[in-house]
Order: structure tokens, then C-alpha cells, then sequence
DNA sequence: TCCAAATACTTTGACGTCCAAGTATTTGTT
DNA sequence: AACAAATACTTGGACGTCAAAGTATTTGGA
């Protein structure tokens, strides 16, 4: 059920026509809104046969890029940025798929280690090669499209407070 | 907890260091997954006083489009690219708060209209406002960043087979 | 006319996210 | 040394999303 107009351009139209203010900040929501929506449900397509979902590729991915392969639960929420809750929530899954173990943290009983295992790696590649060949979703993106993504979004991510910049930084 | 280093930028640099390929692709969608996380926290905690979330607003705000003021439920799914069953799911809760109510099609007995209240009319322009205020999110973005957005994801979602672009059109 | 196929919506179930509250452990201050 | 506050994780609950299956009704051919 393809429309035959844009229904973004459309919406545009109707809440200038209601006099409602900030309609560009609203085209630029609704874009990145559904753009998510198709990212995400071509990521999750391409993940489904190997096994995983984003949510859980994410983590496999960030332990494989550590030296040990192994972080506390808390630092794979940080850098991820989700809730504590979910995390526990994907290692549990991870975990009962055997492609991580919790170990105790040496010093510290409070923590919880997240460990990739054998098959957790090999997954985790197996997965990135899958990704890699539908470009993570973002087929349709020229390379101008994406680096202007990549640009625009990052003013707003610095601008939420994702990370400071440091002064002595590129940008 | 505010990192010292952009996430991303690190990611890329771990992708790199893993020979993962698709390196650009998986900016460009991790920025995106990111803006969303970032819009729609803000989204909903703006609509949250008002009684409201991302999804009900919308429902609301089509309707309010319409001459009527009501609208087929496979219609405002299609409009809103969701599936029927979240539909049910946000008509259900619209109802329950009196903001909408359910009318059968006067002539196809498959088809339910869903019909914005006065309440529902009167809710949804405080909404509006409220969303307007904190400009939907996108505080952060420049103009420019908002075009540059507007018109990358535009590429996307018509590979996407968002919509046909018909000969005619402007673009 | 009759009936299989299409359409419209709802129900159920699997997951994902977050928040708030609860438990355990460590830190930092008197 | 003692204890309140901070930190780390888990649990339980509310909601949102989608897929698949179920029910009702309409369509489009044979």
C-alpha cells in the first residue's frame, strides 16, 4: 500500500493550514522518526536468521571491541545508552542463547561482568557480515546523504549532552 | 554521565579496527537510532503533562486534518505507516480517555471510524503547543541541519518505497 | 448465485523500553 | 568505627511494536 504523495510533504501542509507552529522542526522529527522505523526493520530482518536483534547485536558487538571481551553491565549501558533495566534484560537473553556469561567483577561485588563466550564472538561476525551487506539499512543514503545525517545528527547529540567535547577535539 | 568521547566516532574507529566493513553505513544508522532515542524521550516527556505520548498525538492530529474530524482505523494506520494491531492498541487508549470514539462505516460493516471528541480536539491543540515549544525535539538542529535531514531521509524513504514520486512532482 | 479470496479489525503473545522500587555493596563523612 | 549516601544490578509493572491467527464482511469470478 504505496501512497502516491508524500505523506510527510502532506502533514507539512495540514499543520500550517491548522496555524501550528514549528511545522520544520516537525518534518525534521517525522523523518528521523520513520527513518528509524525502516532502519530498524530492515536490521532486525537481516539479524533474524543469525539469530539476534540489534538490541542484542550492539553488545555482542562492544564486548568483542574490548581487550578481554568482558565489561560490567553498567559500562556496556553507558556506552550503548539504555536503561540499566534493558541491559539486564539483553544479557539475560544473550545469555541463555550461551553467547555471554555473568561473572562476578574481581574487586568490586557490586558488579556484574558481561563475558562473550566462543560462540558470542563467532556470532557477533557472522552478524557483522550480514549487516554490512544491507549497509546496515541504510541503502537508499548516497554518501553525501549520509555524511549530512551523520553531521546534522551530531549537533543534535552534542547539543542533548551525549559527550563533551574536549577543546582540543577536530570539530 | 557524560562521556569525554563521541560513542559513535569510537565505534567507528573499533568497526575499523575489526575490518568490519560498511563503515559509513553503520554511522549513518547508529545516528539515526540515536536522534530518534533522543527526539521521542523528549517528545513524550513534553506530551506527558498534557495526558498524551508520541503515538496518541499523532492519531489525534490526523484526525483533526480531516473534514470530519474521523477516519477508517486502516486508514489512520496507513497514513501513520503502523501496523492495524497498534492501531487498535492507541484507539483503544484514546477511547478509554474520551478522546476519540469508535462509529461504525455507515456502509461497509468491516470498517470502524475512529472520531475525534471535543475533548479530543481540545487536546490535541494543546499538544500542538506543547510540542511546538519545545520544537519537537529538534532543539539542537540548525535550519540548515533540519533541511540537510529532511532531504537525506527524503532519499531513504522513497527507496524505501515510502511513497511514489509522481512525474509531475516538484522534486 | 455461490464461494473462495480479499479486506478490516481484534486478540494473543513475544519482546523491547523505561521508570520506580528493592537488595547488596562500597564510599565518603563525621 | 559507624552510617548515610552513592553505586550496581535486578525485579515488576506499564506501554509500545510487530507477527500470526481468528472473526466478520465484502468482492470478484466461475
Amino acid at each position: 500500500m504505496t501512497l502516491d504523495f508524500d505523506p510527510i510533504d502532506e502533514a507539512a501542509a495540514n499543520w500550517r493550514g491548522a496555524g501550528w507552529a514549528a511545522v520544520d522542526a516537525m518534518t525534521a522529527a517525522t523523518s528521523i522518526t520513520r527513518a528509524h522505523q525502516i532502519l530498524s526493520g530492515r536490521i532486525d530482518a537481516a539479524l533474524a536468521p543469525v539469530g539476534l536483534n540489534f538490541s542484542r547485536f550492539e553488545v555482542l558487538a562492544l564486548l568483542s571491541f574490548t581487550k578481554e571481551g568482558e565489561l560490567p553491565l553498567g559500562k556496556v549501558g553507558d556506552r550503548l545508552q539504555v536503561h540499566p533495566a534493558s541491559v539486564t534484560n539483553t544479557v539475560n537473553r544473550l545469555e541463555a542463547d550461551g553467547l555471554v556469561a555473568r561473572k562476578p567483577h574481581p574487586t568490586d561485588r557490586r558488579t556484574t561482568l558481561a563475558v562473550l563466550t566462543r560462540a558470542g564472538r563467532r556470532r557477533v561476525e557472522q552478524a557483522a557480515v550480514a549487516l554490512a551487506e544491507i549497509e546496515f539499512g541504510v541503502a537508499g543514503l548516497t554518501g553525501d546523504g549520509r555524511r549530512s545525517v551523520d553531521a546534522a545528527i551530531l549537533e543534535l547529540r552534542v547539543a542533548a549532552g551525549d559527550f563533551v567535547v574536549p577543546p582540543s577535539q577536530r570539530w
